[in-house]
DNA sequence: GTTGACTCCGAAAACGTTTTCGGTCAGCAA
DNA sequence: TTGCTGACCGAAAACGTTTTCGGAGTCAAC
């Protein structure tokens, strides 16, 4: 037995100890863990030695034993409602996938942790920092008044918002600017000759929603367009209330020539309803949606859409919350990205009415 | 300074610990532990008191500290290949968010790593395992023949897949059939008197892609058309295959009226680009797709396709790891789930040639 | 009054690191 | 010889749990 391979017994792994290297080199715990940790009053000789059979010796740090000692994990924690997660957008798992990606070039692992009862959200943040099993948060869907922000920090964890809130004075966020975004695009559909363009909102306790319908009046305002409270639908920035939309708005508001579009999902939804209803996009009806998903550009018509960058966002929230771990001052942690507009087929001319 | 939030000064997050409870309740650290946790040699009324003390002074107990004891994480891991995140189809974004929720149901977290580097994937399996960050790990698109799965399996690390591979034999592994499920959508298309069926593929490294173009071939036979070799195209799971693949057919295969294509990403850029050729679907053309992702009922029009529940696959991927975990014997451990036709509007009666 | 069984609880070891605080040794100056 | 400096290394404590083992009682039976 000459364990090449050593312990491929199925079911118990043995992982290498500090001990047993210190062992087999014959030095002490403490001397192998600084050699291994670079410290400059260990001998490179040394180091060399203790670097070679700790290699050969298959041996990795035990993070949990060394999380304990240190006192820190190296994760942050993303918790998503499961009851969202119906409605988890396209956005938010592109804006996962690039957060991961992110954190992991800060060397942080990403811990996904779903809830199903919304009560006891709270608590499972609570719980995932009490455990110790990270060491902050990133937050998606930020709420108007949000619980969780307050609760955060009141005791002091780490956090980083993905969207403002009413409370966004005291805590580190990024976001796009929406409100100007959608202002944006409500000139660009006036500037193609709409007068009369309705909007479809998104869920209204997310504060997002409530900016980009801000920007929606006040594009129309700039646009010398009075705005029309009839034209602006409720909606849950899922497809399906796209589709809702459109229905109200062929029933209830006459002369509508474009639909602004909380996000994507919904525009799809929008188009697809207007289509089915036989209504021609966009010869009769201009369609927009906002965050610019990779489906937008295989939609068809492909979508015109504001687009925003998940990946950037990703980037900047892993260094922002790698900041505040490292007890930053306050400085950068508020950060306003813009939104672009992509023209795509969906928009055109307004049809005359 | 009655401390009623405690400790509440930014920055020091002051947990409580096992010896402070103990010492609050008069008790020693081993009988408060075995209270907390049950054992049945304390009195009722002495757990009464620990838990009472425990819960006035908010302690949670340190997973770090029982990780290390126990030796065992209460998390399994998720790597996502970055340079596949473009890919990352919207049934790999559903499947994860399911996947995280049913694991919740069992107590695990679910870590997800990004790796941007191919050639470091197999070291971050290693790492993320001998550093004792996760106890085991689920595989998505998994290959033909599988690196990882022969590395996982030499260790001894509980893992299983989502998609079968070469070495299905060896490992445990969830998969949906679509085999059958692809011979079922032909033979669902020739009932529609179609006899010229084009197939965009999938990213043939994956396994599922050699499934799902042997269910093609041999959904063909059972409806008695030949094979046309010539009628199958490459693609790579993503939209732009799609269009691509439509291209094709338009420029090299005549008489073509129906494509089945890999996955439901696929079909949609098929469709997005078919209309921008002026093609009518599914009057001229009908498309199918595969996986019955959301976004499928929304497109337009609505797509045709194979569907199968992520939610499900979610469920049974987390029992199946923790009974690995667990270290049961190999019974269930293989699992084929069917695949469903949802008739939308994307496909039709075949036209007239 | 010893024994045994039973109930309840505690001391100490263990998990595998990192960190604190010295300690040894060589070389060199006084 | 003594003392000092600098370079290198080690013993032991610490992190916060769980587990192993055993100990102190009580009470009944012999």
């Amino acid at each position: 037995m000459s364990g090449k391979a050593a312990d491929t017994h199925r079911g118990k792994v043995k992982r290498a100890t500090l001990a047993e290297v210190a062992n087999a080199v014959g030095l002490a715990k403490t001397t192998v863990s600084r050699a291994l940790n670079d410290y400059p009053d260990i001998s490179e000789e040394t180091k060399r030695r203790v670097r070679e059979t700790a290699g050969s010796l298959g041996y990795v740090a035990s993070s949990r034993a060394r999380q304990l000692q240190k006192g820190s994990t190296d994760a942050i924690g993303l918790v998503i409602s499961a009851a969202a997660v119906g409605l988890q957008s396209a956005y938010q798992s592109e804006f996962t996938a690039a957060l991961a990606a992110a954190l992991d070039g800060h060397g942080l692992d990403l811990l996904l942790h779903s809830v199903t009862d919304p009560v006891s959200e709270i608590d499972t943040y609570n719980r995932l920092f009490q455990q110790g099993k990270v060491d902050g948060f990133v937050l998606m869907r930020t709420r108007c008044d949000d619980e969780r922000i307050r609760f955060l920090t009141e005791r002091g964890v780490p956090f980083v918002t993905q969207g403002r809130t009413d409370q966004s004075a005291d805590h580190a966020w990024i976001d796009i600017d929406s409100q100007q975004a959608f202002s944006d695009a409500v000139e660009f559909l006036a500037g193609k000759g709409h007068r009369r363009i309705a909007m479809i909102a998104g869920d209204e306790t997310i504060y997002s929603s409530t900016l980009r319908e801000a920007g929606y009046r006040q594009g129309l305002e700039k646009a010398g367009i009075a705005v029309d409270p009839d034209l602006i639908f409720p909606g849950d920035f899922s497809a399906a209330s796209g589709r809702v939309g459109v229905k109200r708005v062929i029933d209830s508001a006459a002369g509508v020539t474009a639909i602004l579009c909380a996000n994507d999902a919904t525009a799809m939804g929008a188009i697809s309803q207007a289509v089915e209803l036989g209504i021609e996009v966009p010869s009769q009806l201009s369609v927009m949606g906002y965050d610019g998903v990779r489906m937008a550009e295989m939609f068809s018509p492909p979508l015109t859409t504001l687009s925003h960058s998940a990946a950037e966002c990703g980037e900047r929230i892993a260094s922002m919350i790698v900041g505040l771990m490292g007890g930053d001052a306050l400085t950068d942690h508020q950060v306003l990205l813009p939104a672009q507009i992509i023209e795509r087929r969906s928009t055109g001319m307004a049809a005359n009415v």
